[in-house]
DNA sequence: AATCACATGTAAGGCGTTACATGATTGG
DNA sequence: CCAATCATGTAACGCCTTACATGTGATT
């Protein structure tokens, strides 16, 4: 699945422009898929020439044209076969990961501050999610987001019991001086 | 912290060949960077150039030569520089999640498939993280094997809890006949 | 007889981001 | 007055994967 058909599943969902779409992946689906306007723009006009969605131009005042594009039942049914095909793994990369794999070259200090600063970020993203569910329609969406805090919670409560791990280390140091 | 970078970390664990850095991704580090040949050879080819790894060719018969690359110190210091830089943002995706986002559309049998089948990947990543975490040796090692069974366990028992969330809305159709 | 492990590489292409280009309106 | 929101797009480039190319030896 490319950005081209989740922007064909957002139209599932009702008409937008390329602008709207954009905040859908943004408020809607920043857990698990980000786009940027530069993918968005040119997946539009492609799904239009291929009969996917079509467009209709509404004129504004003192503004480009808004393109307002909704899906067509040839989309659908693309959309739908789509969906049904098994997904394909998550992708993930942790450039922070990455960095704790090598805390014995960082110095201590170094080390609690990235654990601290990951907490701390994890606890603000778990934060904003949870204004964010209350205003969430579906029970698809709710999901969603509780599987974020859920996931963010496992993360701190994992940093917390386990971060000893990566700072005993490091104090080897420090601790030669008593 | 692109590949290139990552390569030249695993060198400060000690010389290896291309070859044994990709067995490296694909047993130490896979759940959180994934690396092909195809990036690997070159990045180990520029890092060359730049003095930051160097190389010795050692023949071996009926085989390519073997190149055994070692890091420099100019490398060292450039992988410390690195490490000490704020880590970039995790990258995620996820198809499967965006999938479920559109479960509306899909019948419940497949539905339920989609769980059951996740839930038991994940509980069979699980199971291979447990047998490689008693040989991981370092202590950060440990860290990121337990990481990674910690997150997946958290992800079944929310999808063991919640999944009725998204199988609710498919079973509407079946309810209606009662 | 086939597949896996060893061993190195290249080329083409996919997929996507960032930065640029343009410009009005609204709210602080 | 400055930033954000609305609104659309392109071009250049980055980064990486996939598939191809080649070949031996051991295991199943």
């Amino acid at each position: 699945m490319d950005i081209r058909t989740l922007c064909l599943g957002i139209l599932t969902m009702g008409d937008a422009t390329g602008y709207e779409i954009k905040k859908t992946f943004e408020e809607r689906l920043d857990l698990i898929f980000q786009a940027s306007y530069g993918s968005i723009y040119p997946a539009l006009n492609k799904l239009t020439e291929e009969g996917l969605v079509s467009c209709r131009a509404q004129s504004q005042e003192k503004r480009p044209d808004k393109k307002i594009y909704s899906i067509t039942s040839a989309g659908r049914y693309l959309f739908f076969d789509e969906i049904m095909k098994k997904p394909a793994a998550d992708r993930f990369r942790s450039e922070y990961l990455a960095t704790l794999m090598f805390a014995h070259l960082l110095p201590a200090a170094a080390i609690s501050e990235l654990i601290d600063e990951r907490i701390a970020d994890r606890l603000q993203k778990i934060e904003s999610l949870m204004s964010d569910c209350d205003t969430r329609q579906t029970d698809r969406e709710q999901f969603l987001c509780n599987y974020g805090r859920t996931m963010y919670q496992a993360e701190i409560e994992y940093l917390q019991e386990n971060r000893h791990l990566l700072e005993a280390d490091a104090l080897l140091g420090s601790r030669a001086a008593e």
